[in-house]
RNA sequence: GGGUCGUUAGCUCAGCCGGCAGAGCAGGGGACUCUUAAUCCUCAGGUCGCAGGUUCGAUCCCUGCACGACCCA
């Protein structure tokens, strides 16, 4: 019986040869490059003819005798480099040959154009930096398996273009939204990733443990209350981009590691929160497609504002005819339902119902961005009263392509009032519901020394950047979505 | 949690009605000093996801499980 062919057998062999005479890749520990293969392409006109040094990955190699051309990859880009057997003799021409796919190698020598036309550095001295052990996936598919490219992204960017194109988007897109914060005089910040509390969303969290201080922590499923403690502070513009656990499931639209921003002005309200969404976001969109139209999955998006400013209640009237704002219990809520396929709502809150309605019935109609403004209080209990319509208050949700974006609003800063809502959700837990907000002693005291009016505003990176880069799935923009461990080989 | 689909060589994929497991690329050997999905000759490479069942015989049909994708909740 014949043993399994190892595809790593031929490059280990190799690798031992070369360390047996005193040639170990790995012993460099660095290479002086000169040019990437993006400057050497760019600046051939100044460059021809002159020897430059580069370093990349093989990606192919392309053998004619006593000649060789060999693609080398790079961060900038891919480079030609070419061996002739007459400039490098015999000895080191047998070392290129043996060189495979995947290994990393410096080169240097003279930049010329080939006959037909190709940027190419004609190699008078190289030097093999890394050996690779394990071969390439194809060269002309790319790699297409999900599941491979989700669990090895490293092979998914040494091979796929689009990929290394989407991740290179996703940090402009959050640098732009950085520089805009900076740019309005916001300071950025870094609060507790690990809570004693946790709170400032609807989610349950991952809880772990410290072990020199013998207590219970969680991860943050929001940085809201310790940037409103900063509100209370004196800083009167800040925010942070940085990550947020919340311990749910994982589909197309969740994963439960994500990148949130989070940003609180004092002093302003909800409706300066929906410009600074529109200025936001617009710059993010700005930052790589240069226009504030784009498309998603077929669909024209223009972020021009002012969006539309559209009651929730309102929204769902004009969807289903159904009216909620007579409704002021579960059972009247469930009543004027009745007509809709919300499944099982026997046991939910008036709040639940809408919130099903809305997602059901009005969300996926919400293509061009538009503010949802005016929730109902019991779902929103760090938000103001509206003056006016005090069982509504003062929050918006952006919603752009039928997803949800962010939220946002007029801060409540009045501490008793806080407690109540703090109060009415621990009731709802003994109620029964798993995703309340726990009362937060540290916060209200910080609340009691006085919080000025405040606007703020969570925007979900991962889901614009999905948006702006066109991906229909959350894990296309995550660089390691959260998977489950692989069966034992 | 439910439904549908997928899992075959390192990678990308075929495999008909149940009857000896296939190709391209990658890999080994050989030819070739301007190629770029180089070309030509040649060779090797398989736990058909895992475990059962049906059958004279299973990559193929059935059941369960694992992982993934999509849809629904």
């Amino acid at each position: 019986m014949p043993e399994p062919f190892d595809q790593r057998q031929p490059r280990s062999d190799k690798l031992q040869t070369m360390q047996t005479q005193g040639r170990d890749p790995f012993a460099h520990h660095k290479y002086e490059r000169t040019h990437t293969a993006g400057e050497v392409e760019t600046e051939f006109d100044s460059l021809a003819g002159t020897p430059v040094a580069v370093c990349g990955r093989l990606i192919a190699i392309r053998t004619h005798g006593k000649s060789i051309f060999a693609d080398l990859q790079d961060a900038s880009g891919t480079i030609q480099v070419y061996a002739r057997m007459d400039v490098l003799g015999e000895e080191e021409f047998g070392r290129f040959a043996k060189l495979d796919l995947g290994d990393i190698i410096g080169a240097a020598g003279e930049v010329f154009r080939t006959r037909s036309g190709e940027v190419t550095v004609r190699i008078d001295e190289f030097i093999l930096l890394a050996k690779a052990l394990r071969p390439l996936p194809e060269k002309f598919h790319g790699l297409q398996d999900t599941e491979v490219r989700y669990r090895q992204r490293y092979l998914d960017l040494l091979v796929n273009a689009e990929t290394r194109q989407i991740f290179r988007q996703r940090s402009r897109i959050i640098q732009s939204a950085r520089e805009y914060l900076l740019a309005q005089g916001f300071l950025e910040v870094d609060t507790p990733v690990l809570q004693p509390l946790y709170g400032g969303a609807f989610a349950q969290p991952f809880t772990t443990y410290h072990n020199a201080l013998d207590m219970q922590l969680y991860m943050r499923i929001a940085p809201e209350l310790y940037l409103k403690r900063l509100i209370v502070g004196g800083l009167e513009r800040v925010f942070e981009i940085g990550p947020v656990f919340r311990n749910e499931g994982i589909d197309t639209r969740h994963n439960p590691e994500f990148t949130l921003l989070e940003a609180y002005q004092a002093y302003a309200d909800y409706d300066d929160m929906m410009a600074l969404t529109e200025g936001l976001v617009g710059a993010m969109c700005q930052a790589v497609h240069g226009a504030l139209q784009f498309a998603y999955q077929g669909q024209e998006i223009d972020l021009s504002p002012p969006w539309p400013r559209r009651p929730l209640l309102e929204l769902i009237v004009e969807h289903t005819d159904i009216d909620f704002s007579g409704t002021e219990t579960a059972e009247q809520a469930g009543q004027a339902a009745a007509g809709l396929d919300l499944g099982d709502i026997a046991d939910q809150t008036r709040a639940h119902i809408i919130e099903k309605t809305f997602d059901r019935y009005v969300q996926p109609h919400l293509i061009q961005p538009t503010f949802v403004i005016d929730y109902p209080v019991e779902m929103s209990p760090l938000a103001k009263r509206k003056l006016e319509e005090p069982q509504l208050t003062a929050r918006f949700e952006p919603f752009i392509a039928g997803e949800e974006i962010g939220n946002a609003f007029s801060e409540l800063n009045d501490p008793l009032d806080q407690r109540a809502r703090f109060q009415d959700q621990m009731r709802a837990r003994e109620a029964g519901a798993l995703e309340t907000q726990p009362l937060d002693e540290d916060f209200l005291a910080a609340l009691e020394h006085g919080m000025p009016p405040t606007g703020g505003l969570g925007l979900g990176m991962d889901r614009l950047v999905m948006l702006l880069t066109n991906q229909p799935n959350l894990r296309e923009v995550i660089l390691f979505p959260l998977l489950r461990p692989p069966p034992e080989s």
